[in-house]
DNA sequence: AAAAGGTGCAACCGCGACCTG
DNA sequence: TCAGGTCGCGGTTGCACCTTT
């Protein structure tokens, strides 16, 4: 009795002694010296040789998230954000696979971007973002901004036979090796509707854009959305489609065409 | 200026797969 | 073959910081 006394108040001083939560400075640069002179591996006996007070899983997950020197910090450029996208939609949550063609990029940080920045808009649009109503809304909407931005050459596109690439072959066909600005680039394309500044999307039923008749509740909603205009083309289509409009921006010549990184809400961003 | 609410991200947790003796 | 240890993945949480009211 009293041994098992013992033995429980011995094994809590010993999950005592662990330290959880965020690293410091100095367990930082005693985590890297270690590795620097032992190298990795062997995480559990990693932690207790090293004298840090942490275990095993955590000193893996700090070195290489963060710590690693080859762990880019930042934010994601258009091209890895297509990437992401892209590869999303081949592989679902597969976070270290899709880590794995993002060199520097860490699962954790594709997570957290897609949870962040691309869920969110799903949230905001009130689609499931693993509906195929919102990966068409990606590819046909998001893809093509993000081409714009300065998504990969053809050539350099990992994903040969990929939406995105046949959308970049189409805006660099019709623009004949220059880029144009989107509203010319689609003037062509079935996913563009006549309106210049809209976009047609693939319609599906039970999503919950439906309401008083109207695709998109204005109510809650910053989306402006469906064009009453295009009910009739709406209902004689069955292949149905629901039109956003994009924001009012010029996005060939204002300042965001020199940063390497703009936020998805302004991409998603809607016409009040 | 301060409180409340929202957001982003580092870190943790649980579980299954793999390794090793 | 099997049991215990370790690793890696995906989901979740906690908290610092930012924005809004």
């Amino acid at each position: 009795m009293r041994a098992s006394k013992n033995m429980a108040s011995s094994c809590n001083e010993k999950l005592d002694e662990l330290r959880r939560g965020p690293w410091t400075l100095d367990e930082d640069n005693l985590l890297i010296h270690y590795i620097t002179c032992h190298g990795e591996g062997r995480w559990n006996s990693l932690a207790k040789s090293s004298g840090l007070k942490r275990t095993g899983k955590s000193c893996r997950l700090r070195w290489l998230n963060y710590l690693k020197p080859d762990v880019k910090h930042g934010n994601l450029t258009p091209q890895e954000q297509l990437l992401i996208l892209e590869l999303h939609s081949k592989w679902g949550n597969r976070w270290s696979k899709i880590a794995q063609n993002l060199p520097g990029r860490t699962d954790n940080e594709i997570k957290n971007y897609w949870r962040t920045k691309v869920q969110k808009q799903a949230r905001h649009l009130k689609i499931d973002s693993n509906s195929k109503i919102f990966v068409e809304a990606l590819r046909h909407f998001l893809v093509p901004r993000l081409l714009e931005k300065g998504g990969p050459s053809p050539s350099s596109s990992s994903t040969s036979t990929s939406t995105m690439e046949a959308i970049q072959n189409n805006l660099n066909s019709q623009s004949q090796d220059k880029q144009i600005p989107m509203e010319k680039a689609s003037s062509n394309s079935n996913i563009y509707s006549s309106n210049p500044k809209s976009i047609m999307f693939p319609y599906t039923p039970e999503t919950s854009l439906q309401s008083n008749g109207y695709i998109v509740d204005y109510n809650n909603f910053d989306v402006v959305s469906f064009n009453p205009l295009n009910a009739q083309e709406f209902h004689s289509n069955d292949a149905s489609t629901f039109e956003f409009e994009m924001a009012e921006v010029d996005w060939m010549n204002n300042d965001l065409a020199d940063d390497t990184f703009w936020n998805m809400d302004e991409l998603w961003q809607f016409k009040k």
